[in-house]
DNA sequence: GTTAAGATCTGCT
DNA sequence: GCAGATCTTAACG
């Protein structure tokens, strides 16, 4: 599946940028989804008040504070979820947030969940599109995900060639001058275009 | 029990 | 490009 030894080796903020490149999978009720993360950002424990660790812990962020390489999932906006991966030793409370995937396998099932016959770069070219299009809710929140149905899986020979870049991250209010956020340079899947 | 704010999306201008 | 929808969570009384 995915390198478990990762999680506990790197920072959050290097994690974040080796996750691109690599395979999110979730087999829903209709079938595999797949797609290619292009897009995601670093939340920190530490002197970071955009994330929701920085208050302390609540029943809300808990699977925040669990053990690396698990699902956070939190629901938003009274009609998004967003998907974390968490990082850090236990205890901690550091996450990755996957913003946007390229779509590869179970294009017509992410068509049908999202109810939206779009274009394949507006399919899942955001956190909350993200989540419609993987069936993804607060079910998972905390799943690990080395394991079915919902799994990270590597793909070393594309990771190889992309180039990444840091630029702020998207829809905070807070520490918004952080360079977190790591995107796929020249990805026609981003959530916003690139901005240097 | 009540209220304010939020890691967003969609539709309309 | 921008404003509004919408509802869960957490903080406060």
């Amino acid at each position: 599946m995915f390198p478990q030894n990762i999680f506990l080796n790197y920072r959050t903020e290097e994690i974040a940028q080796m996750l691109l490149g690599h395979y999110l999978c979730r087999e829903t009720d209709q079938g595999l989804v797949s797609g290619i993360i292009v897009e995601t950002e670093a939340y920190l424990s530490k002197n970071d008040e955009a994330c929701h660790a920085s208050r302390g812990k609540t029943k809300r962020n808990a699977a925040m504070f669990g053990p690396a390489g698990r699902a956070y999932i939190y629901f938003i906006y009274g009609s998004c979820h967003c998907f974390n991966v968490v990082t850090g030793p236990e205890g901690k409370g550091e996450a990755v947030l996957i913003r946007a995937v390229e779509p590869v396998k179970g294009l017509a099932i992410m068509r049908e969940l999202r109810k939206r016959a779009v274009r394949a770069e507006e399919l899942v070219n955001g956190p909350g599109k993200l989540c419609q299009a993987f069936s993804i809710d607060r079910s998972l929140d905390g799943h690990n995900l080395s394991e079915k149905p919902l799994y990270l899986k590597e793909n070393r020979a594309i990771c190889d060639q992309m180039k990444v870049i840091a630029t702020p991250r998207i829809g905070i209010s807070k520490a918004e001058d952080k360079q977190l956020r790591f995107i796929v340079r020249g990805s026609k899947y981003l959530s916003r275009r690139e901005s240097v």
